[in-house]
DNA sequence: TCATTGATCAACTGATTGGTTGATTAAGAG
DNA sequence: CTCTTAATCAACCAATCAGTTGATCAATGA
């Protein structure tokens, strides 16, 4: 009876995504499959948890978007997605260019000097006071 | 007594900067901060939750380096900070162009063919079965 | 058929998170 | 000093998550 669905409709797969990308081990695992497909138990190696919880990251990595995983005899090899990186970085690239570029704004209407300002007060930014 | 430090050293930074990007409330304000600088109740308005509630995300987005705030009377307006962003785009970027680059090799290999390979077992890589 | 290997399902526990309400600090304005 | 505004702190609750153990499924090989 709480959170209306009002956020937005692909915002679960960003969630997903980055909620999947969260956790040190499943970083950890997009890393060693950037270098080629791997399966469960190749993937567990590295750390000191059951498999049962390797699954449980690699389902959280697939439910995400980010590998998909096929079939070969009873090894389910995992793939990484690097289309659903992409996506990623374009989410996060959108936002810091906005950013970026109002900081260049400001650069140049302050004539390109620098000083040590630490303090600045919304200076190129008109502060509304609407109440 | 469990989970030794052994992943990362930085990868608390990068755990809590996804974390902080894996809420759509928090990515809500981020879209609105690269705009511009926002107080916590501007930065409230758009949704149903209390002051308290958006006072703990931005704590989460702060706390991830993602944002930084000064002091203006009572205000105190958060300010986005790009070059994190861009230090999370780096680290996806960075398996991302590992991979691509990886499906290109094998692109090559196939003489520019693509078949409907659905089924590859680690084409161009090597498979170790040691047991 | 039976044993083995790879992987998952199911149930449970402990820790963390997202949200709330209520009280409190900090800075001005009267 | 008192009041208002901006924001935080503290305690608490419901829900979710990471990890475990134990049982089960699926595919293969003897």
């Amino acid at each position: 009876m709480e959170h209306d669905a009002q956020v937005s409709d692909t915002a679960d797969t960003l969630d997903r995504a980055f909620m999947a990308l969260a956790d040190p081990v499943r970083r950890a695992m997009v890393a060693r499959l950037s270098r080629g497909d791997a399966t469960v138990n190749e993937l567990a190696e590295p750390f000191a948890i059951t498999k049962q919880a390797v699954s449980k990251h690699i389902q959280v990595l697939e439910h995400a978007g980010l590998v998909t995983r096929s079939r070969d005899a009873q090894r389910r090899p995992v793939h990484l997605d690097a289309a659903a990186l992409e996506r990623l970085t374009a989410w996060i690239d959108q936002y810091r260019l906005i950013a970026e570029s109002r900081f260049r704004q400001l650069d140049e209407l302050l004539g390109a000097r620098i000083p040590n300002q630490q303090k600045e007060n919304t200076p190129a930014h008109k502060k509304e006071e609407s109440k």
